[in-house]
DNA sequence: CATGAATGAGCTTTCATTCAT
DNA sequence: AATGAATGAAAGCTCATTCAT
């Protein structure tokens, strides 16, 4: 009896694929709805029964999409592993769901507010919001525990995520010539210790740097 | 006699200057090239004189913007002094740079690759690349020099690069509610050294982390 | 057994009270057979058991009506008082009908031929012309008795139609400021001795209006 | 010089002919902004450069092509002739535009407010009422001078008008099985002295009645 | 019988691009 | 050289109609 309603949700789940795949490929604005709705083998209006407008059919895609992965990473860190694993790992796993979900977070690297219409925005900026301010209480937690250094939070959440962003996303472009693993190994270094050489390692560097 | 050409070098720069506002303010969709050679105070049809399509004047307004800008960059490293103050004047002002020329670099953080031909996008990753490439060959000397720890330096510059992208893009999105010398000091903070709280603050931490 | 087909005939009655309700408030074009089904109660697919499509639906709804009002005219003849208290009658009794189908005489006035197809049009004239030729034969008959004067009696038939027509359509324009009394009267006024004075009232006139 | 403007002016007054031969034909809705492009000998973007959307078009073609009607009636009205002459070429002349302007007068009686926006609706309304004001204005005038009988000027303007358009609509309905100037006689005629026979001429009908 | 989910033809409107002046 | 009037391809969206349930 339920087929009705599995039917329009598989539907709507068709769509939203489709609908990522090519906003992911050709952007919000070169990709047409008639293109998407012939991609997810449905007709053009079908769409229109399960999205007002383009531009929501576009927030869904984003939210619905990223809730999703995002879900995944809180899950993550619900273990009670000592800190500096759990925060590698919670790198590691991020680095692999964005990997794993080009199509959604090549979308939201690329193209925010691109005349979508502020409102749609808004709605999509609330999700990525909410992980940066889950990641944000986590590092405040590490503080606290003594494992995370002064500084603030926030700004350095959204310095994690866009890390993240932006190494997977010179992934894509330069064709794959690292595996993820290196790029997770990276961020994590690079989080975890910065750029700086360890100060045994240069003992003499003392006086020269200032 | 050279009167021609200034005027032509002017105007140029003019539809320049206008289409950089306009591709910032609107996205490159949004923006109509009769509304750029409006602002420009040109005709429409003189856009056409010196820009082959909408396209072109998008590539020649994202790469020749940003080739000024990493030029200053790039005087920047011309100095001589101790390696840690130089890697953070140069954080610092391409921080200062990048809020600078909102414009550029907002279209440059938002829209690369939204139904622009990959043709059009090869030349714009191009200079950023160019600028990667020298941050890398920059972090490499500091290795060399025994102040930056051993790391895949091209992944480390792109995700400076990233860093600063994305931060000052929340600088953006926040409406200002921090001050950029803060920006930049964070930038340097997590580069530099990560999240890691000093070991020596946390002496009995030891037993603990694992 | 009757049941069904009872059933039937009152859900058709549904509809079309409900589609010369809406075709009369937003027209032929801008009435979706959807909302006429929502406002009927039934399901859109429903319409397609009783009308082959939307124009036959506008037909079925015009014609029906307006055979009904007709009817109520027609019966109103039958009596055998004088000629011109007949007519009088007649008259205020049209208004009367008219004013109170405002729905159906409300599209009969506006909404001749928007794009219907020929085939339905003629049709929908064929009510109102039988209508005009039982007027034109009242008058014929009127002129016989020495009631009428002699003029073309279809066209004088057809200037009374239009006259009601005409006068009740302004009546809802303009948001109803006189009575329905005042439009029979005035259409009767017009109709019997026309706009000129009577020539006693104006015997100098004589000389000059020729 | 003036060839630019000229140019302009002449190519919208093709569009608001094409408009007014297609509108009229087919209606405000089956009439689209392609055909009426093609028709007009211009493209489709074109007819954006002179009108705002379809409903600014639909009104400039009804109330420019309508003010020049009236224009011609209003100017029929300055002679000084006696009133009654006045007033039967007032009649033969409305006759007359109504007829030649078949395209214009078809659009106004057969399509006010089918769908089109309130707004663009006032507008046209607008000019109809200002000739129905003057036909009011000339029947108080004939009314003072003794012509014209006590009667509501307004509701009998409403009627003269509707009066024309009902007959010259039949007119065209019919196929044109009598002469424009049968129909400017029998409007005269029942506007002059409606219906009713010459009481004279009728001495016996006295008692008649029945 | 009755339904409404699904469809796609067809509409209005925008805008990059051309070219006569 | 510079212009902007003119164009038409292309896109989003609506809604009459069908048909599986």
């Amino acid at each position: 009896m339920g087929k009705r309603e599995n039917n329009a949700k598989r539907q709507r789940k068709l769509i939203l694929r489709a609908a990522a795949a090519l906003f992911s490929k050709k952007g919000y604005h070169k990709a047409s709805v008639g293109e998407i709705a012939e991609r997810a083998g449905v007709g053009k209006g079908t769409i229109y029964l399960y999205f007002a407008d383009k531009a929501q059919l576009f927030a869904a895609t984003v939210t619905e999409g990223m809730e999703e992965i995002i879900g995944g990473l809180r899950a993550e860190l619900e273990s009670d592993l000592p800190f500096r694993v759990h925060f590698q790992r919670l790198v590691e796993r991020h680095v692999a769901l964005y990997l794993q979900h080009e199509d959604l977070t090549g979308i939201f690297h690329r193209e925010m507010s691109n005349g979508i219409d502020r409102q749609t925005l808004k709605k999509i900026e609330e999700v990525r919001r909410r992980y940066v301010d889950f990641l944000a209480d986590t590092l405040a937690d590490g503080h606290r525990r003594g494992y995370i250094k002064a500084i603030d939070f926030h700004l350095a959440a959204v310095g994690v995520v866009g890390l993240v962003d932006v190494l997977c996303s010179d992934y894509w472009k330069n064709e794959r010539p690292l595996d993820r693993g290196e790029i997770a190994a990276t961020v994590y270094s690079l989080l975890s210790t910065g750029l700086t050489a360890p100060e045994k390692a240069a003992p003499a560097a003392r006086g020269k740097t200032r």
